[in-house]
DNA sequence: ACCATAAGTAAGTATTTACTTGCAAAGATA
DNA sequence: TATCTTTGCAAGTAAATACTTACTTATGGT
């Protein structure tokens, strides 16, 4: 019987969670199915993790240190404005793409559980990134590159909608989900509502 | 003891599905629970549906045939294109902040179910919103009206993103949620999306 | 080689879940 | 009034769930 760390049995877990998420769905993310997956016994699991739930949080914690990390140090270069968008847009499309099981779990889990530290790293999730891309949009309009009138609030708002559809559509249309151009195009859509006329 | 008809309990489960939702989360939304919320036994409630699953599905249904059925008259009415996309966004809005458990049913359901019939269901509703959205803007195109180098594909894609938002807006900020003027905002910044140089 | 610790398991637990059954009675129809 | 259908409920059911317990054994440091 061959035996691995915490440190790794925790990895395979949440990684097992997210496959798990992705071919069948969260309602059958359950500790049973989890063991299954990973190859060891259900009892085995609380050995790693104290409860399901922290399971849950350990992910979306990843996702805060990773992905959200990765766009603070775009959104925080010292690029032109319009790179950094392009970059940050591109960065957010690829995580998205690459960690699919991540897409449906930061979409479902929190309103379905309705439980609040889920909510609060939701929230910081999600605040981050609108916040980190108006950063971008207003050094933009500092530089003169931007139109001035433009509400950033506002923008930001809309620009996660981008993500947000981007989720919905990889759900409706699973593998076949075509995301090669997915930010270029965005990209371009958004940048007309940034330039002056 | 007085006695309703299946008609109207049908109408009392649906509606306190969605009280339950907004209150207490999807996860809540059990049988005993539901039953509680209209003041009748467990047991009843399969008097007037065949499963859960059945109830969940007819919500789905009803926002088919309200929602999209609104949504289909304004997309395709006589009105100018910027008056129609006008009022399909504020029609959008003003249903999910009305029917707030909606949001969260729709957003949610058919991941965690990972259902088949709900996810049909759910592809109709987002992608019939999409290609109402479509509609108004190849129409305002035609015209002359907007910029005939924009993809409507890919507008409507980004155009999707505005409600998503919205649900996620109101599952973090609860009743805090300020929609006034949510519409008119969004409005404003798509509309340079779509007008000429 | 020893031993404390960490990692493993099988077989439980209590609770919750969606749904069923058998029977009672309200309300409509005749 | 008599009868038939519909609506109701209490008390079940089997299955699933997250988690615990009691015990075993592999591994790493001394």
């Amino acid at each position: 019987m061959v035996r691995k760390s915490t440190d790794i049995r925790q990895e395979e877990i949440k990684s097992a969670v997210l496959s798990i998420i992705f071919r069948e769905g969260l309602k059958n993310v359950s500790t049973k199915n989890i063991a299954k997956e990973v190859g060891i016994s259900e009892g085995s699991i609380f050995r790693h993790f104290n409860s399901k739930k922290d399971i849950i949080l350990a992910i979306m914690e990843d996702v805060s240190n990773d992905l959200i990390e990765s766009l603070r140090k775009i959104s925080l270069s010292d690029k032109p404005a319009p790179t950094r968008l392009f970059d940050y847009l591109c960065k957010t499309v690829t995580y998205l793409v690459t960690y699919k099981g991540i897409t449906m779990l930061l979409f479902s889990e929190a309103s379905y559980q309705n439980d609040t530290q889920m909510i609060t790293k939701l929230n910081y999730i999600f605040n981050s990134q609108k916040q980190l891309a108006g950063k971008i949009v207003s050094d933009g309009i500092a530089n003169g590159i931007w139109d001035e009138t433009v509400s950033v609030e506002n923008f930001s708002s809309l620009y996660m909608g981008i993500p947000l559809s981007l989720n919905i559509e990889m759900l409706l249309n699973r593998e076949n989900f075509e995301h090669k151009n997915f930010c270029r195009k965005n990209y371009m859509l958004i940048l007309k509502i940034l330039e002056k006329k």
